[in-house]
Parts: structure tokens; C-alpha cells; sequence
DNA sequence: TCAATGTAGTTAGCTATGCTAACTAAGTTA
DNA sequence: TAACTTAGTTAGCATAGCTAACTACATTGA
């Protein structure tokens, strides 16, 4: 279909584009992704994590042993199950996720600068189209 | 900013469900990347097939490689200048990478059956700015 | 109660993908 | 034609994905 065509095409450049500036946070793109999880929905079990990124628990362990390892999560154990492993963001882990994001935004940001405002509302309502899709996601 | 910040969400979990339709293909992202430039825009040596999939030009060796390796790219010298070598998709190459463009779009597709015609051409209006945005990339 | 079964996470080992440094081979230039 | 530049490869490292096999804990049911 064309408008699947066109937005997905759309989206891989988009990205590829923004990825880049995630070169100077020093951390790689499973592990910074994780991070985001944990600073924006707060505290997952391993098992939680491994779901939310759709990999597999041993490559979340391996992501999250890296994490640990330069001190931007803590894993704790849970309360009520003995086998759980919890994984919270350190500030600094917190700390570094919003920078990096925030580079990556603004770089963003500074190219939309130089369209107009009509063309600004439509990709507004595009990105609330598609979050609404995403949200129905079969 | 804000519309920065929304689409640059939507287009994190867009690509996120697309990507899972390429585990079929038997092939990695990289792989499946590089063979769509080749498909979609002809050979290219192998410096030009790095600098359009933002590697540097070992990995895209090695990419290459795994590419020839199973029949889906064959390489051949450049006419001009005994240095280049030209990169170029076989008819097999062809057509397993038109099999997982078309899973991936028609999944999308399937998804976004659901929305109004005008919520698709709002989508559609969105790709061919964003579209115009990468051109001008900074 | 406790043996069988199920679930959470880890370890080991493979492949793929990214990098830099150092090399070879081929073109270009002074 | 010697010096420099450019294209690609090789070697070696780190990260990130997987499956298979394991340990530890939890749950179930005879």
C-alpha cells in the first residue's frame, strides 16, 4: 500500500538520522533503549525488561550486566519471589538516559525549525494518529 | 520540542513491530539494509553501499560477505578504477528482499485498514514532509 | 508433605554487526 | 617516478542477538 510504503520508508531515515547522535552518550543501543524503560516506567524484573525490548532473557541479562558494570542501574531482589531480579536506573543512569534523549530531540528539533507551522501541526496529528495505531497494534 | 519529541516516539515503536515480520527472511538487519539499496537503487561500490548505511567500510566488508556468501549479491570489478569493487543484488537477492519489503508493508497496511481516509491522508501528507525534511537534512 | 512440574534467570557458545588500526593495491600529482 | 591519496581488506576488539542447558525458587497435586 502507498501510505504504508511512504511512512515506513519515512520512519527508517527519520531514525537512522537521530541514531547518530547517540554516538557520544558511550553506551550502545540495546543498552541505552533498556535505560529508557527503566527511567520512564520506573523499576522491571529482568523478565519484564527482556519483554518490553522483545529480546530474549539472556541477551537482556548480558545488556544489563553492561549497564551495571558502569554503574547506570542496580538490580535488587523482590520482596514476594525469590527467583525475580529487579532492575532500577542509578541518577547517573538516569541522568545520562536524559541526555541522551535530549540530544537526540533537539537535534530533531533544529531540523523541523525551518518548516512552517501548517506543516508542523501535520506531522503533530500524524504522531498522534500513529500513536493511537500503536496502541491497537494486532 | 514537542512535535520532535512525538514523532520521534511513534517512530521508535513503528519500525519496533515493523522489524519483527524480517525474522522470516533469514537474514540479518544489516544484510536485509544494504540488500535494499542495492534492489531499490542498482550497484554501488562498496565505499557508496557504507556511506548510504552509515558503517564505515570494514563492517560493510563483512556485510557484504555474509550477502555473497549465501547468493544474494555478487561483486564484480569497476570498470574505471582497479581499486573499486562494484556490488550488485542477483535475482535471488532480488527477490528475498522483495518477500520481506512486502511482509513488512503489508503488516503496516493491515494496520492501518482500520484508520478514516482522512487519518491516512494526514499520514500521508506527514511521510512526504518528513521526506522533505531528510532531504535538507543538517 | 514432598515429588513433579513450571518459571526466572544465568552460563556457554554460536553468529552478526559495529568500531579502530594497520595493511595492500591502485590511482593521482608534483 | 616518488610521494601522496583513496578503496578495500584483515585483524582484533566490544556489543547484541539467538538456542541449549543449567540452577534456584515457586507451585501443584497425590
Amino acid at each position: 500500500m502507498e501510505v504504508a510504503d511512504r511512512l515506513h520508508s519515512a520512519a527508517i531515515h527519520l531514525l537512522r538520522r537521530v541514531r547518530k547522535q547517540d554516538t557520544r552518550a558511550g553506551v550502545g543501543p540495546a543498552q541505552l533503549s533498556a535505560l529508557s524503560v527503566l527511567v520512564f516506567g520506573g523499576a522491571h524484573t529482568l523478565g519484564q525488561l527482556a519483554a518490553a525490548e522483545q529480546v530474549k532473557p539472556p541477551t537482556m541479562t548480558r545488556v544489563v550486566k553492561g549497564l551495571e558494570r558502569t554503574g547506570l542501574v542496580t538490580r535488587f531482589a523482590d520482596r514476594n519471589d525469590g527467583r525475580r531480579i529487579q532492575i532500577r536506573p542509578t541518577p547517573k543512569g538516569a541522568r545520562l538516559l536524559q541526555q541522551a534523549r535530549k540530544r537526540r530531540i533537539e537535534h530533531l528539533a533544529r531540523q523541523l525549525a525551518a518548516r512552517t507551522k501548517q506543516e508542523l501541526s501535520a506531522l503533530d496529528e500524524a504522531s498522534r494518529i500513529l500513536e493511537e495505531l500503536l496502541k491497537h497494534w494486532a
